[in-house]
DNA sequence: CAAATAATTTCATAATATTGCAGAAAATAG
DNA sequence: CTATTTTCTGCAATATTATGAAATTATTTG
């Protein structure tokens, strides 16, 4: 095996799971841990990672805001993630919204799709530099370190300019009357612009979201389309049912 | 067997198998492993595979992308970086070119400097957001994969709004007669624009850089200030220093 | 066609790089 | 503080690369 292929599965696995174990990589690749310490080592070097006692964990993508939130969950935002998957097909346009369920959803994609992805995120667009046949096209503004997505003037005027096939919504609170609401003004309005972008609007959302509500209005819930989450329970998901919303 | 044959082989191998082995090859196609090396040398010279300690494997999809380019010159970059600092101060509004040189810059930024920095790099803003006191602003527009950067004329819009007290260039070639100059039309205008909108425009850029050209002109080379390099070689840096320019 | 020339390939050998291991040093957890 | 784990250091075993000379194969030219 050579030593490139060692130093491409430790990024691979880093991106996977978000740290790797010096344990781990030494049964996995059948080299010894001496070797592994030396590859993270020269990783480290090259700045792809950080290394620490025991393994390495990555260098940029999550900022501890974004970081704390990335792993709960994740089962289920894996399960909204697949789920979402299935209405994506070559040639479209997608509006991506920031968060950690779009931000799953992004990971997963098939090497072979190809898309246009418009999205406000600067770890989405981070993830599809690294995915062969997706256009990314990036929306400007101040940058929300909490979030990680820009927002403002900039960023509205150029989603105004843009007909997705696709508006995917990542989701803070979900509420039959309320709405769908967030924690932040600016953030609300740029979602809102992303849905009226959007031909067809997905919220991504897992349970624990749904009859929940916060400060600033993003949109009714009539403007969404389809509702994607993990466990469908027939009696939470009934209000948004008869109001003609799919559940999936 | 013909040398094309075998180049062939060896192409067609790395395409099915992602990396090709010296010692395999040697077997395959009945040949010592020196002519192997020597075959897969001469891809590699015409950048279509790069070649690594026992054999090869296809370089990334997006031709010498960031990735690559990260851990080159590490030490230079940090000299440069180093220089760069001092000219740093609280409350600064900075254009962040995109470049690896830049992006060393920002990776040693203080945690306790105060700066606005508007980009088009996506690495640069990812490793902002770690910062805990700078403020970023990331013009919009499509992302070049190779380059990580966003261009196109929202970009430029967004940066003809824009007044900075310095502009930092990552430069690709830079020549007396030439100027600054680099390979790609759309990136080229995006650096104009930035320069445009520094009051003090600082080019970063290792001595190896020096006296190069490529196919388009991002600026003459009396728009700039400062140049920042690793080195000051007199007799390099002469042409540069008559017309003006600083040289650090 | 054959001799001369050039290019390519192989082989032997020296230089270099990688890897694993043992033991000391350092960090961490209890 | 002690026990455990991880890291660092130097070193030996192995694998890979570089080099130069000889052998082989192609190409040119009269």
């Amino acid at each position: 095996m050579l030593k490139e292929e060692r130093l491409d599965y430790i990024l691979k696995k880093l991106q996977a799971d978000n740290k790797v174990l010096q344990t781990e990589l030494s049964n996995d690749l059948q080299v010894s841990e001496d070797t592994v310490r030396r590859d993270l080592e020269s990783l480290a070097q090259s700045g792809l990672l950080i290394k620490v006692r025991g393994g390495a964990i990555p260098h940029s993508p999550h900022p501890y805001s974004f970081k704390e939130r990335i792993g709960i969950h994740e089962d289920d935002k894996r399960t909204i993630a697949g789920k979402a998957l299935s209405f994506l097909h070559d040639g479209q346009t997608i509006i991506m919204d920031g968060g950690t369920s779009t931000y799953t959803l992004v990971k997963m994609f098939p090497a072979n799709l190809r898309l246009t992805v418009i999205t406000n995120s600067v770890p989405i667009a981070m993830q599809l530099m690294e995915h062969p046949s997706t256009e990314v096209i990036l929306t400007g503004g101040r940058v929300f370190k909490s979030s990680q997505v820009t927002s403002g003037l900039d960023t509205i005027r150029m989603l105004e300019k843009v007909r997705a096939d696709i508006c995917f919504l990542g989701v803070c609170s979900l509420h039959p009357t309320a709405g769908i609401t967030g924690i932040d003004l600016g953030e609300a309005e740029v979602k809102h612009s992303m849905i009226r972008s959007g031909s067809r609007v997905m919220a991504l959302a897992t349970i624990d979201k749904m009859g929940t509500a916060e400060p600033f209005k993003v949109c009714d819930i009539t403007e969404l389309d389809t509702i994607i989450t993990d466990r469908v329970n027939e009696e939470v998901m009934q209000p948004y049912l008869n109001l003609g919303i799919k559940v999936i």
